[in-house]
DNA sequence: CGAACAGATTCCGCTCAGCGGAAGGGATGG
DNA sequence: CCATCCCTTCCGCTGAGCGGAATCTGTTCG
C-alpha cells in the first residue's frame, strides 16, 4: 500500500520507480498519484513521465491519466517466462479446458508467491480471482501448494510464517499445512477448497523440468467442488506429463525466471 | 534490420534504445549485439544493461546473454491493450474455438500493420504464423484486411504502397485489393487464402466501438480452405457483435492504443 | 601453440543532462 | 471569491552519466 523502497540513485531507478507505481489495482493513475506512489518529487515525476510517454512506455488516456503503454506490453511478451511457456503450454491447457470447461492456469514460483503466467477461461467459467500476472499466496491456492510442497526447506519456512487468512477454510495452522504438503508431494496433486475465495475450488499438479525438478504448477479452478476429483487429477497429470516432456525437449526445463 | 533511429538524448531514451533492440527474432542477445542494434557505445550499453538487470527489466541467462525480464512482462500485462481486451474477449474467443477448433485471434491497427493482441489455439491447430505481439501486414491477412477496409484513406494509401509478396497468392495489385476492400466493407468480413503463408487460410470480421467505429478485428486461421465459410462468418459475426457490445459497455469503445 | 579476434568488464576525469524548488496556470468546489 | 488540487513551465546548480582507453576472458584460426 505505502511507498516502495526505491533506490532513486540512477535515472533508470527513478524511471522504474514510476513504472512500479502501476499494479493490478492501479492501472490508471494521475501524475500526482504516480509522484506519491513512487516517492519522487512531482517535477521529477513529471519529466520522467513525459519521457516515458515519448518512448511509448506510458500512455496518456483521454481523461489525462496515465497507463502502461503498448511498447511495454510488446516487450513483455518477449519474456521467455511468458513467450516460451505460453507457446508450449497453451495447447495443452486448451485441451484440458475442452474437457473440464473450468478455468485452467499455470503458475511459477515468484518469491513466496505463485505467479500466474497463463490462464484461460470461457464465458461460462467463474469470475476471475487470478488473472495472469496475479501473485497468489502459496498456502491457499492449488497451484501454490504444489509449488510449496516441492519447494526448499527455506521456502516452506518463509511461507509458513506468513499465512494470511482469506476465508473460513484458509489453513493458517502450520502443522496442518505441513502434513498436507507431505501428502501433496507423495500423491502428486494439491486440492484447495474455498481457501482463497468462497466458491472457488482448485486442483493442481506439478510440471517437471530437468532432473524432475518441479518448475511450475498446472491447475484448474472450479466454481463448486462436486467434480470427480480422481478423474480430473488423472487428466491433469497426463497433460502435465506431456507438457513436462515437451518443455524439456524445447530446452525450457529450467525456468529460474523468478524475480 | 538495421540500426533504429533513436534519440539518444535522454537516459530513458538510451535505456529504451537497448530494450528496443529486442524483438521476436532477437529475444536473446549478447551485450555486444545490444550495443550494435541500439547504436550505443559498448560501455554505455554495458552500464545501462546492468542497471536494467538490477531493475528486473532484463535478465541474464545461464549462457551470459540477456533477455527481457519478468518485471517488464508483469508491467506489460497491465496495459489496457492487453488486460482489458483479454479479459473481455477471451471468453468469446474460447467459445469460437470450441466450435471451430481453429486458431482464433484478435488484432488492432498499429501503424500500417495489424498487431495481434490475443490469440488462442489448441494442440491440433496449425503451426503458429502469428503469435500475440506479431505485426501482420494489412494486405495479406484476414484481420489486416478488415482493419484496412475500414481504415482511413491515408491508411489505405500507405498500405497500398507497400504490398510485400509472401506467397504466390499474395495480392500485390493495388486495384485488385481496392476492389476487395470495398467488398469486405459491404459484406462485413474478409477472407485471405494462403496470402500470407502457404496452408493458412483466414476469415475475419470487424469489432465495433463507439459510434460503430471499427476498433479491432476478430478472425480465425484454418489449415485448409475446405470449411463452410458462410457458417463460420455467421459465427464470427455473432461473437463480434456480442463482443462489441460488451466492449462499449465496459467503456473500451476507443482503443486508440496505437503506437 | 601462439596470434588474432570478439566480447565482457573495470577505470576514471570531463561535462552536460537531469534535478527539483519556485512560481504560474487551470479546474473544481465550498 | 478564496481554497484546494493537479498540472505545467522556468531555470541555475551539480553530480550522475558518459564513453575512450586499457584489461581480461574465451574462441577461432593458421
Amino acid at each position: 500500500m505505502s511507498e516502495q523502497p526505491i533506490d532513486s540513485k540512477s535515472v533508470t531507478g527513478r524511471a522504474f520507480a514510476v513504472l512500479n507505481a502501476f499494479d493490478a489495482g492501479h492501472r490508471h493513475q494521475t501524475l500526482a498519484s504516480l509522484s506519491r506512489r513512487s516517492g519522487l518529487p512531482l517535477t521529477t515525476t513529471h519529466r520522467l513521465v513525459n519521457e516515458l510517454v515519448t518512448q511509448g512506455a506510458l500512455m496518456r488516456t483521454a481523461d489525462g491519466s496515465y497507463e502502461i503503454g503498448s511498447k511495454i506490453w510488446r516487450l513483455g511478451i518477449l519474456a521467455s517466462l511468458h513467450s516460451d511457456l505460453r507457446e508450449i503450454a497453451l495447447p495443452y491447457m486448451e485441451d484440458i479446458y475442452q474437457l473440464a470447461n473450468d478455468a485452467v492456469q499455470i503458475g511459477v514460483l515468484d518469491g513466496i508467491r505463485c505467479l500466474i503466467v497463463e490462464r484461460i477461461a470461457g464465458s461460462r467459467t467463474l469470475e476471475v480471482v487470478s488473472k495472469p500476472g496475479a501473485r497468489l499466496p502459496l498456502h491457499a491456492s492449488g497451484v501454490g501448494k504444489v509449488l510449496l510442497a516441492n519447494g526448499s526447506k527455506e521456502l516452506q519456512q518463509a511461507a509458513l510464517e506468513s499465512m494470511e487468512k482469506f476465508t473460513g477454510s484458509t489453513i493458517t495452522d502450520a502443522e496442518v499445512l505441513k502434513k498436507q504438503l507431505v501428502a501433496i508431494k507423495t500423491q502428486g496433486f494439491a486440492h484447495s477448497q474455498e481457501e482463497l475465495a468462497i466458491g472457488a475450488t482448485s486442483l493442481a499438479v506439478p510440471i517437471f523440468g530437468y532432473g524432475n525438478k518441479v518448475i511450475a504448477a498446472l491447475g484448474i479452478v472450479t466454481p463448486v467442488a462436486n467434480r470427480d476429483i480422481e478423474r480430473m487429477v488423472s487428466v491433469l497429470k497426463v497433460s502435465a506429463a506431456a507438457l513436462s516432456r515437451k518443455l524439456v525437449i524445447n530446452g525450457m526445463g529450467d525456468l529460474s525466471q523468478l524475480v
